[in-house]
RNA sequence: GCCGGGUUGGCGGAAUGGUAGACGCGAUGGUCUCAAAAACCAUUGUCCGCAAGGGCGUGCGGGUUCGAAUCCCGCACCCGGCACCA
């Protein structure tokens, strides 16, 4: 296989051909114009960007299109990142000849680990070599022809930006979460209830009483963005912790291959799970793919079930675990605590009860020897590691509880397998009706009673529906209930006892929104003298970043566990300790040296697209409430179409939605939802060739022999099938596309290589059919040999006019439905018809022109001026089907006999059932099949099927 | 292990209960040309047949239906997410 783009042979013919070089020359000339005429500028109501003379456009439909935007790499683009920018394109484009305003733009996402890294190599400022490279793919994209509105464009290290993305972090901080009215609100509304008394204070302190220091804990308590001591994921030789989602399956850095250790450190987070429920449940309301939603839905993981106490003699604090099946309460046989739990200790007793089982001691002399040991080898482990032995291990704690239900005493043991992290940190086990409590029972010699009976089912552990048994006690009996009545039962006793109550718990934990990275937002806040944490006001905002002598955080031996992060910042002495006036005179205060993790400006940029270069307020409310607000009564508002990979299905999505709600709590938006409709495209793999010792070789020097195997420099080589990369040798660039074929042809290309959200390996030696199509369209209106425009004004013949409008109606279903890839085919079937046709008229070669200008704007434009047009193709009005022409004349009819195609019919569409049995029974091909047997029923769908059933 | 998505010519794909393979690549033959490239025209799922026509065919096995790539049941394989979540 050679992937060398074939270069036009051009320069030797007439100058009048669509060859790769006036492709080129017809590209740069509109993508000049449009630049200059501001051909994609979106009005907006108010502001800067207020158009005189624009309510028209106001007043009919708006569609504000995105795409996630790409964090501006040093490598450049292949050709898979432009697809969802086409796609994106194609639809805007569309919508404005639909006449719809139109906001389409794109930002760039360029704080982050890459640049810094690259900062540390080069000894450059992170900002400098971002900022190059920004300009390097706005060069790059320029050249693809996108119609973006450039006014709107901004990069979220922009100070201007930063300030806004600083402003909302302060929004966070001084809101908290009021469960009664389940929104959030101003901190200073609680102080206020505190105040008067009207909320009580935790713990049951007078406000009055209590110190300063005493009263920014308590409402430090409250707040959406918190300090607190959380295990995070902390890379010794990175010298910086680590998202979740960069460290890799076995417990090491993403970047540079680190081990990773589980650190309780001090961290700011996000209290993201006080809006668990509201996440949960307007995921009904957005149209979004169902498996992103069920992503969501997993990842939030609400589950109902039951918190219930279990005494233990001797110890004043009960034992509170969750459960999702308090109906099986009778069952439980054991309890098992996590070996952080804080119960643990006073739970130890100090000698082995009498009788104690060998296999439950872990062969110490003491219970306080084994918990010591078993906790210790637990602390050693990383998560990972932990989860790699699915064997189950444990140590019996000494101590009993009292199974609430039936007053039996059940032994407590420590155990890996129950999370700290998850509901209590403790659960009731029920080893009859759980997988894993039935592992842990079958090594430790525990008992399995039975409670649930399924139907025809008599084997444990049985975990599916059935009827309670053996589960009752002189107070409750749930014998013979169902699943979910023996729920509702038992939770209802257990309120009623005080032992128990019905609850909801969350797999999603809050955010942890610091890093101890350089390249990021600065967090707007400083410490006093006592270490209480200060928001800074508006107007000192932003807080840049400060140069620093050397962008690497402190690094440590990579395997150094107990070595502390150091953060860039930290070493910055005279940034750190400032001296503010905050509202009480100058005093010194201590900078916060941690800074925002990456995600922090992609969770509200949608917010700025539609009011970029607001100084007063993250965006105008009118300019906010147009683009964004619902359209609909009770709708969510939000992008109408965001176009991006599956890949950040979680974790963006779900901090940008979280934000956004906030910002709705608060009044600062009226859409509850950032983006209304999410569309996930799929991706351009390639092929990539491995020799024998394992080397990557050039992609593009590969061939392919008759049987199928691969050669390179008379070498066999092996294919495989993936991204493309640089070091996987098989870039192919959009560069080397506009330079063999131009922006058009590569546009095409993309859109029609198959269904937008499905991935498609890229070959290279294809695209020239997207180049012949284009050359049959340009054919069709300039004379290759003379220049000349060769349309007419010729009437179209009935059978053109039928392929036209017919054409028009698929095409439009097609772009309605984002199917790019049949409406190109069906516009090439469009441009077949009229090339063999020799058609010239212009009533057939507008609406083709009209139809291809999503696609391969730059040549509509060309074609649209030949046709003696002077206004831009951009808003023209798309083509509209007339109904006369959709029904054609002769329709086939297929004449099947049990179901086979035995023979076809040219019929009116308008035939009658009758007349069509008739034909049918008489077309000599069907007659011979039947061969005389018995026709036992016609089944007729006139007048497209008629099938014979003998 | 659980959840989700997928499997159609040599290749990318089309068809969502009614002509399987639209459109494109590649391949083969032809026109033009001194020749080649480009362009254009024709053929191209597979097997049998001179042809007319027929058999087979949408991962595998079953089912529903006059009729199934499409709906249902079971299985295999590939991709993605989660993974001791009580």
């Amino acid at each position: 296989m050679t992937t060398t783009p074939q270069h036009s042979a051009s320069t030797t013919e007439s100058g009048h051909r669509y060859t790769s070089e006036l492709a080129e020359r017809i590209e740069l000339r509109w993508q000049d114009r449009w630049e200059s005429e501001g051909t994609f500028d979106a009005p907006n109501p108010v502001g800067d960007l207020a158009e005189d003379g624009a309510a028209e456009r106001l007043e009919g439909d708006k569609y504000f299109i995105m795409d996630m935007f790409p964090y501006p790499s040093g490598a450049g683009l292949h050709v898979g990142h432009p697809l969802g920018y086409i796609a994106t394109d194609v639809v805007g484009r569309y919508r404005r000849m639909r006449g719809d305003n139109v906001l389409h733009a794109l930002g760039y996402d360029a704080f982050g680990l890459p640049a810094e890294l690259y900062a540390v190599q080069t000894g450059r400022h992170p900002r400098e070599t971002t900022l190059e490279n920004i300009a390097n793919m706005r060069r790059q994209l320029r050249r693809l022809g996108l119609g973006h509105d450039p006014r709107r464009s901004f990069a979220t290290i922009d100070p201007d930006f930063v300030r806004w993305t600083q402003w909302i972090f302060l929004q966070i901080f001084n809101a908290w979460y009021d469960e009664e009215l389940d929104r959030a609100r101003p901190i200073s509304e609680l102080i206020e209830e505190f105040e008067n008394g009207a909320r009580d204070v935790p713990g049951g302190a007078v406000w009055a009483d209590l110190s300063a220091k005493e009263r920014a804990d308590v409402i430090d308590g409250y707040r959406l963005a918190y300090l607190s001591e959380a295990p995070v994921n902390w890379a010794p030789g990175l010298g910086t912790v680590l998202a979740n989602e960069e460290v890799t399956a076995d417990g090491r850095s993403e970047r540079g291959n680190f081990p990773v250790f589980r650190r309780n450190l001090k961290q700011w987070q996000m209290r993201i799970t006080a809006y668990a429920d509201r996440l949960l449940d307007d995921l009904d309301r957005v149209d979004w793919p169902e498996p992103v939603k069920l992503m969501q839905r997993n990842w939030i993981g609400r589950s109902h079930g039951a918190h219930v106490q279990f005494e233990v003699p001797g110890i004043d604090e009960p034992i509170v675990v969750f459960t999702t099946r308090p109906d099986t309460l009778f069952g439980a046989s054991y309890m098992v605590l996590a070996p952080e739990h804080d119960l643990v200790e006073a739970l130890t007793t100090d000698a082995w009860p009498e009788g104690t089982d060998a296999r439950w001691t872990g062969g110490a002399a003491t219970p306080a020897e084994a918990i010591a040991g078993y906790r210790a080898a637990a602390a050693a482990k990383s998560d990972v590691e932990r989860q790699e032995n699915k064997e189950k291990t444990g140590v019996f704690t000494g101590s009993f509880a009292i199974n609430p239900v039936n007053g039996e005493r059940i032994p407590v043991f420590v155990a890996d397998y129950v999370l700290m992290g998850y509901g209590t940190g403790a659960i009731m086990a029920v080893p009859g009706h759980d997988e894993r409590d039935f592992e842990f029972a079958e090594s430790f010699g525990l008992p399995t009673p039975r409670v649930v009976q399924g139907e025809g089912e008599d084997a444990l552990p049985f975990t599916g529906d059935g009827v309670a048994v053996n589960s009752a006690n002189d107070e409750v009996s749930l014998n013979g209930l169902t699943v979910a009545d023996a729920k509702s039962r038992i939770i209802a006793w257990l309120e009623e006892k005080g032992q128990g109550e019905g609850t909801t718990t969350y797999r999603l934990r809050d955010w942890l929104f610091s890093r101890q990275r350089y390249w990021g937002e600065p967090f707007p806040i400083v410490y006093d003298e006592n270490d209480v944490p200060i928001a800074l006001p508006e107007s000192m905002l932003p807080v840049d970043l400060p140069d620093v002598p050397d962008y690497s955080p402190r690094t440590y031996a990579p395997d150094d566990a107990e070595s502390e992060p150091e953060p860039p910042l930290a070493r910055v002495r005279e940034w750190v300790e400032v001296e503010l006036d905050l509202g009480d005179g100058p005093k010194r205060y201590r900078r916060e040296t941690n800074t925002m993790p990456n995600w922090a400006g992609s969770s509200w940029y949608e917010l700025r697209y539609t009011d970029p270069h607001n100084r007063d307020r993250l965006a105008d409310p009118a300019n906010e409430k147009y683009w964004l607000g619902p359209r609909t009564p009770g709708g969510t508002g939000g992008v109408d179409l965001y176009v991006g990979g599956v890949e950040h299905a979680v974790l963006h999505l779900l901090y940008a939605r979280f934000w956004h709600k906030v910002l709705f709590d608060l009044g600062h938006v009226t859409s509850e939802e950032p983006f209304h409709r999410l569309f996930n495209q799929g991706y351009i793999q390639a092929y990539a060739y491995t020799d024998v010792r394992g080397t990557y070789v050039p992609a593009d020097e590969v061939t392919e022999a008759d049987d199928g195997t691969y050669w390179y420099n008379g070498e066999r080589v092996e294919r495989e099938y993936g991204k493309m990369g640089k070091s996987l040798k098989n870039v192919v660039t959009p560069d080397e596309m506009y330079e063999a074929y131009g922006a058009d042809t590569f546009r095409v290309y993309e859109m029609s290589m198959g269904p937008l959200d499905v991935s498609r390996p890229w070959e290279t030696r294809a695209v020239v059919g997207s180049q012949r199509f284009l050359q049959r369209v340009w054919r069709l209106v300039v004379d290759e040999e003379t220049g000349a425009t060769r349309v007419t004004d010729d009437a179209l013949a009935p059978a053109t006019l039928g392929v036209l409008h017919r054409t028009i109606d698929g095409v439009r279903g097609d772009m309605e439905e984002l199917r790019f890839n049949t409406a190109i085919a069906k516009l090439i079937e469009l441009t077949n018809h009229l090339t063999k046709e020799s058609v010239t008229g212009r009533a057939a070669i507008e609406p083709l022109v009209k139809m291809l200008a999503p696609f391969a704007p730059h040549l509509a434009e060309e074609l649209w001026e030949r046709l003696g047009h002077t206004e831009t193709i951009t808003y023209a009005p798309y083509p509209e089907a007339d109904a006369q022409y959709l029904v054609a004349e002769q329709v086939t009819c297929v004449v099947q006999v049990q179901g086979k195609v035995r023979g076809k019919l040219q019929v009116s569409p308008d035939v009658s059932d009758d007349e069509l049995t008739a034909l049918a029974l008489a077309e000599p091909n069907v007659v011979r099949t039947i061969d005389g047997r018995e026709i036992r029923k016609v089944i007729v769908r006139a007048p497209k099927l008629v099938n014979v059933v003998v």
